[in-house]
DNA sequence: GTCTATAAGAGGATAGAC
DNA sequence: GTCTATCCTCTTATAGAC
């Protein structure tokens, strides 16, 4: 019942690298709290880069998921909702993960390059998809803002002092990611 | 015309610092372009940390001006739209700059706290006035959601492989987050 | 599995010659 | 104004005892 040091270092170094961002945390800090020397955590994680790749892998799959749930459906406004929907859902259940990439792109970029380039290859994806068929460059801002909306589930937090229900940040940010992408909202 | 060294290791150091990061940085890396040492650099700029304040400054005056333009005006839906487009405006005025903030926040926090808290205000009093008077949760989550919208004049960039004109993106992104905050497109 | 000790190097910053 | 040389601190990472 020890419950595992592996966790408890990925735990803490979760909470710090999303705060402080990746870069700015040290892995004396993060051994610090977990309660162990440096030279401890590099018997569980063999580098900085493996912990934050073992740390973001849930959200990455999560991403790759999304994705391929896009598509494997046809373009209609319709489906467009449900994918934002998808994606904002991921969003939701990984908000300190994701806030790592918020935090310090850079930092991931530097620490982790495949990894970011996965992102951004899954980024492309559902903006692609989003855009729909023959897409516009008027089509493909469009699918890019609305994604930008669903960042907002991050970032709001920093500017709403009053905790927001789930549920309502669900639904009030996917009509605006909706009418963001140019889809009447549904009455 | 030997075109003020200043300037020049702040046009080097603008450039590193959207692309790689502030944190990534170094002032080793930034003197080797400008062709000086890093000693140089310090009879220039005190340190890194004010090097950064300098480049800043001039995004900063921008939303502070775009800031206490929107104060100034009564809520109504046209003078939303106003807002939104100063500060689209502010942000595509200083693409590479604002950059610096979308690559590496961590890093500018954590080198300029009070820079980036003035930031934080400034987008507060923007979605503050944004979500009208007596505002709904809905309505600041609308509001930071349309400002995340305008974040797409630089995002857009990484997505897009084709150059936009910038008036076809201001116009889009303008209308994207404008009915992202929930407000009716004009026909 | 956890420790102490230390390597190896980069970073920001300063002193002082020229 | 620019240089060389150096300081100091902190980092990631490793070696090896227990």
């Amino acid at each position: 019942m020890v419950g595992d040091t592996r966790e408890a270092i990925r735990e803490v170094a979760l909470e710090l690298f999303s705060t402080r961002g990746f870069d700015q945390t040290s892995l004396r800090e993060i051994a610090e709290r977990v309660g162990l020397t440096k030279a401890s955590l590099y018997y569980h994680y063999p580098s900085k880069q493996e912990l934050l790749t073992a740390i973001v892998a849930p959200l990455i799959e999560g991403w790759r998921t999304a994705a391929a749930e896009a598509e494997s459906l046809a373009h209609s406004p319709e489906n467009a909702r449900v994918v934002l929907g998808r994606v904002l859902d991921v969003m939701l259940r990984n908000r300190s993960l994701a806030g790592i990439f918020l935090r310090d792109p850079a930092g991931v970029v530097s620490a982790a390059g495949t990894l970011w380039q996965e992102m951004l290859d899954m980024g492309t994806r559902l903006t692609t998809w989003l855009a729909g068929p023959d897409p516009t460059t008027a089509d493909r801002l469009r699918a890019i803002a609305a994604m930008e909306v669903l960042g907002a589930a991050l970032t709001s937090v920093t500017y709403l002092k009053e905790e927001v229900a789930e549920d309502e940040l669900r639904a009030v940010l996917l009509d605006s990611a909706t009418a963001a992408l140019g889809l009447a909202e549904p009455s």
